[in-house]
DNA sequence: TTATTATATTACAATTTCATAATATGATAC
DNA sequence: GTATCATATTATGAAATTGTAATATAATAA
């Protein structure tokens, strides 16, 4: 169980692939698509498309010539914002140990 | 804010980070405790306290020659269940698609 | 002061992850 | 058929992560 949820996490844990998730939040797309929004190689993007399939994320389609890929899992979006809380709330953490230092 | 996001995942996507997130579950724990709970080298273990510190999810503080550490945000708990909700539902796909192939 | 306990840090080799480049596959168009 | 578009796969070297072992620090006890 702890393993299989460290694969899970390892799997999102990637600038790219967040970035591909975020591009997903507001529905399924073709990988030219995705390749067009995010701006990185083909192959490259392909991988982290991979990875993330693999680890349950994504789930795909063929529709002619074309990939269709969406995230599985609208938590992953919750799980995302309860992210940005922290590092909200870490910001405001180092701001304020800051201020003390300079008193 | 992606890249950040994705160095608190990575922060917490190690099997060792994960049970010791479990560990802290019930509550602040003194580093001995810990390594007694975990039953990993002091050294190794240490190291892992230090990554999801400098992540934030965990502080510590210092008492006499121990250090007690803590997990600084609850809602990690709340995303361990979703992983584990994900887990489980991988598994019921796994388990269809052989049922579909066997028959 | 010296020994001991609790913890952190450093050095290092093995493994893993990553991006790039090149190539392969597979569907459609001509 | 061949060319082209969309995507996946493979090979590869550089960079990051990992666990172990050794060492350092810092607090308390003797």
């Amino acid at each position: 169980m702890i393993e299989e949820r460290a694969e899970i996490l390892k799997s999102i844990a990637h600038p790219t692939r967040i970035t591909i998730i975020e591009t997903l939040r507001a529905g399924e797309k073709c990988v030219c698509d995705i390749i067009e929004e995010i701006g990185l190689e083909q192959s490259n993007t392909s991988q982290h498309l991979s990875i993330l399939k693999k680890s349950g994320i994504l789930d795909c389609r063929k529709e002619g010539a074309r990939v269709v890929y969406w995230v599985c899992y609208p938590e992953i979006h919750d799980m995302m914002k309860v992210l940005d809380g922290i590092l909200l709330n870490n910001a405001e953490k180092k701001s304020k140990l800051l201020q003390r230092v300079r008193k």
